[in-house]
DNA sequence: CTTAGCACTCTTGAGCCGAGAGTGCTAAGA
DNA sequence: TCTTAGCACTCTCGGCTCAAGAGTGCTAAG
């Protein structure tokens, strides 16, 4: 797993023939390195070289007389020592800047539009993790009447992000009364997260038995299913599947892009695999076989998390076939990611000073 | 276009080859339809037959010497004279009830169910859209002040869809202004939809001028920007795209077929060329050639509309191949589509009465 | 009008072949 | 000991031919 036992030559030609394979897709072999390379080497002894590479699992032919092509391992390797990262231009920081800012207030679509560039600047795969609900802070509930026993909640997040729910209760209340209760709550549970408010409110329950006015016991009570446990997950924005199809690793090969496809409708499934994968925070990268799921052999996740003040809400990031230019979309997902960060911060910035 | 020209015998040996290359799906010649064929003909009498139906546009022979396929021309025709629709049995029928019964209440969730079991049902790609929120009517607006000039309104229709949009104002509102706007615009526009009320409120708004208290005219002003038109659009619901990658039609053609999924991940693009084809209303089947738009070519579409009360709230249907399972297919929607209007106004039934 | 027969066309898959690319190995050179 | 040149070998890929199979159109007879 190391890499202090390759001298540096050999590092060299392992990253030149990843570099070479990564930019034209075909099999790299010894013949065409010869050419390239900056120490002045002969095709044979790159071969001896490339050799020793397959034998440390490194790289590996598809064939006796094709050229080479990077494992996982040897895309690993790459990406750790050649992280360099080839900034963005400004220009395009300047895009990314103005196309987030454009969206700035609407939770939504804000999330969208960062889908969007992601995709739109990396031609792969992006997706976009919304924060867990549980987990935002709570700027404002509210409470509309659907049927005696039925209840709409909209939980409106510190961050905006909103968020809808129907609900079922054991027994009816006015519109009067859901009022009470929802001033109630946003007076007492605001600036808390989901989780703390319904812990809160189950001790408070507890506490307060009977002693309390109705108005808050109907609020506690309310506020409970309001904010339950199973609300929606987060949920996930996708964007730009279909440029999957024009990849020639998945072009050739149907039955593979079909079963990746299917995953990819399944949102529920999609997050099931992405959190499996980037529980770490920070920028991520991982390459095809790394990943804990099955689901993503040839495929590598760069991701990157975006948050607010200094909780992390969520992850953004591209995946693709192993072979993808990831010097270039490090440095996109990151700055894209931070760039989300400060929209973020921005438009909830302003919401602390007085409500009523 | 008419089909009285074609004798019975010609019409039975169409619908024969259509009804055989729709299960198959490689062209049908004369030798294997002679054999099927109920009327004792020899291959020779079925060619003369299928050469006039080439001639009249019904079939096309891909290139001699391969069996016929039909044109769209020749499904239409299959499709309109064979109509008897294979019925669903009463367990298909119980499925599709339960399933949908299941998310009565909750909007979305009974619009992704219902995309959910067409999509699973028909192996197709499925599509819902649901209703323009400017011909919903009003049950409940309510105000979230973001900050100070930015202002979540949270609009739910009478038939439990929930919108929310992100508007700017140009003055700033307190939260409980905002409240007395909110109660004032739920009792007064309640039941209207949303484009009446807007109209309405235009009128009120040039009438009363200055005469008016300062929270209804408050009211009146943030009532304008919040059913303004703009307000998104109907949304749209897809699923079993992935599934068009295992159709034949496809596999083989995948520039083909990822110009069609590019189509289908814009949703608006897809909103636009479904509005563009299903301007009538009821049970709709547009095969092919037939759609007003170019993206359509060999595919079909089977559509129905669903109401609430005598209002059509928006379609459901499947598109796929042209070669699709027409009877069968015909009634699946026809069925949800039936089963979603009941379970729409038995979920919206309740709520007439008393709010307070 | 229907049918049998026949020659013709066209696709499809298998098999073959040569070009090209790349390798591994060996032996010579530094 | 490491590097390099040379050479035989392997493998893919595209093009080619070829035969089988399927289906057609046409003609002539029933």
């Amino acid at each position: 797993m190391k890499t202090p036992d390759l001298d540096p030559r050999t590092q060299d030609i392992l990253r030149q023939a990843v570099h070479r394979f990564i930019a034209f897709g075909d099999p790299v072999g010894s013949r065409t390195l010869a050419k390239v390379n900056s120490l002045g080497l002969s095709p044979a002894t790159i071969r001896n070289i490339m050799a020793d590479l397959e034998e440390l699992g490194y790289l590996f032919q598809p064939h006796t007389s094709a050229g080479r092509v990077p494992t996982d391992k040897g895309y690993r390797f790459y990406v750790t020592t050649v992280m360099k990262g080839s900034g963005l231009s400004p220009v395009e920081r300047d895009m990314i800047g103005s196309s987030l800012k454009q969206s700035e207030g609407d939770f939504g679509s804000l999330m969208q539009e960062t889908s969007h560039l992601l995709a739109s600047m990396t031609d792969m795969v992006s997706f976009v993790i919304g924060p867990n609900i549980q987990q935002s802070t709570l700027r404002h509930v509210d409470f509309v009447r659907l049927a005696p026993r039925r209840l709409l909640v909209v939980l409106v997040s510190e961050t905006g992000q909103v968020v809808n729910r129907v609900v079922e209760l054991t027994e009816e209340f006015t519109g009067a009364e859901l009022e009470r209760c929802a001033r109630y709550l946003n007076t007492e549970f605001r600036g808390f997260t989901l989780a703390e408010a319904r812990e809160t409110l189950l001790l408070k329950l507890r506490e307060e038995q009977a002693l309390y006015d109705r108005v808050v016991k109907n609020a506690l009570t309310l506020g409970q299913v309001a904010f339950a446990e199973n609300a929606t997950a987060s949920d996930v924005y996708l964007e730009g599947t279909s440029r999957m199809l024009a990849k020639p690793e998945f072009s050739s090969n149907i039955e593979r892009a079909q079963q990746l496809f299917a995953t990819l409708e399944e949102k529920n499934r999609v997050l099931e695999i992405l959190t499996a994968c980037l529980e770490g925070s920070g920028l991520q990268i991982i390459i095809g076989s790394e990943a804990p799921v099955p689901d993503l052999e040839g495929i590598s996740l760069i991701a990157a998390s975006y948050r607010y003040q200094d909780r992390e809400l969520g992850s953004v990031g591209i995946m693709g076939p192993t072979r993808m230019e990831y010097a270039k979309f490090i440095s996109v997902v990151d700055y894209i990611a931070r760039s989300l960060s400060d929209t973020i911060s921005q438009s909830a910035g302003p919401q602390t000073m007085g409500l009523p």
